[in-house]
DNA sequence: CGCGATAATGTACTGCAGTACATAATCGTA
DNA sequence: TACGATTATGTACTGCAGTACATTATCGCG
């Protein structure tokens, strides 16, 4: 028979998404899914193996998501000529408009460190972002500008208050301006 | 009556840093620290109203702990004209031989944003960093610089292989020798 | 129209965890 | 030495979570 209701495997995915970014990745359980997607119990575990499985795919959705986010930006901006406006822009978007989202990046990063079926996830955004500073940066600078990045990431998301502009620029400043030794 | 083993809460707290370093703060339990520290069930309850006073007198010791290496490297150190030296050698100790527990003290900070009792851990640390800094940097260098600590400590932890001592330092003296704007 | 395959569900089983608490052990002191 | 205050323990209770699985519903198709 075809299934009744196509969509609900992704719809199960979301739920936990909406979870995941409510409550953290702790609160990820096949019952509190099951509420949020307003599904039974049985239907959690009948579209995902374990919860594992089920994390995986919230993950999926979200790192998706992520890396369209990360092409919209690219998109938007010239990197060749712009690259500071333009990773300034990125890092106040995520820290004061996408606090949660960017929160959570981090904690999965974390979470990969002891498990190792996470361990994908802690990379493919970084993976991405490498790609796109590969063709306007020297190659040993991908890997310090991405640094620089993470640096103003993890200043913001600890502050109370939004991120300073001024601050996060010039912090980027001396990482692309830096002379080469 | 006198106890019979005045050291006992200490004994169990310090099972629950091993278990936290050991499996992780997800891994804690009244029972995983009763099994670890050879005592029964009934004593971890006794000692610690609930899990969270328990989980916060382990992050308690590994944060005394955390602070005297601080206090230890600020001595071995002069930090007004070794300041390069001095941090790098602070990340590659961090990265190289800590792993485990730097991974652990960036675990706490991701949870602080979610546990309201964790919030003080995940800034003691920097607190008492900014604090040694505070005499040899200009006021505005001193988030800048922690900035860029982080950004090396969590380049480092994300390698599979131990972080190089020359990028560490390149990156770090990009900050500390950029020309003011 | 009915039948079989597939989709979907509800429930029950198991294990673990936190916690409460009645009970026991211990030791200073009168 | 006996008593009682305090320390310490074992166990039982409760709730939640993952998972298995028997059962039911649904729909395409002959």
């Amino acid at each position: 028979m075809a299934p009744r209701d196509p969509d609900r495997r992704q719809r199960i995915a979301d739920a936990a998404v909406t979870v995941i970014e409510r409550d953290g990745v702790l609160a990820l359980s096949h019952r509190s899914v099951a509420t949020e997607a307003g599904v039974p119990l049985g239907s959690t575990t009948y579209y995902f193996e374990d919860l594992d499985a089920l994390l995986v795919a919230a993950l999926e959705r979200i790192s998706d998501h992520e890396l369209r986010v990360l092409d919209e930006w690219a998109a938007t901006w010239d990197l060749t000529t712009q690259l500071e406006d333009a990773l300034v822009s990125l890092v106040l978007g995520y820290t004061n408009t996408q606090r949660e989202r960017s929160i959570l990046e981090y904690e999965v990063h974390m979470l990969a460190y002891r498990r190792a079926s996470l361990r994908p996830f802690g990379d493919r955004w970084e993976t991405a972002f490498a790609e796109l500073l590969r063709p306007v940066l020297a190659p040993e600078e991908v890997p310090i500008v991405i640094a620089s990045f993470d640096a103003t990431m993890l200043h913001g998301l600890g502050l109370a208050k939004p991120l300073n502009d001024e601050w996060a620029r010039n912090y980027l400043r001396r990482i692309l301006r830096a002379p080469q030794p």
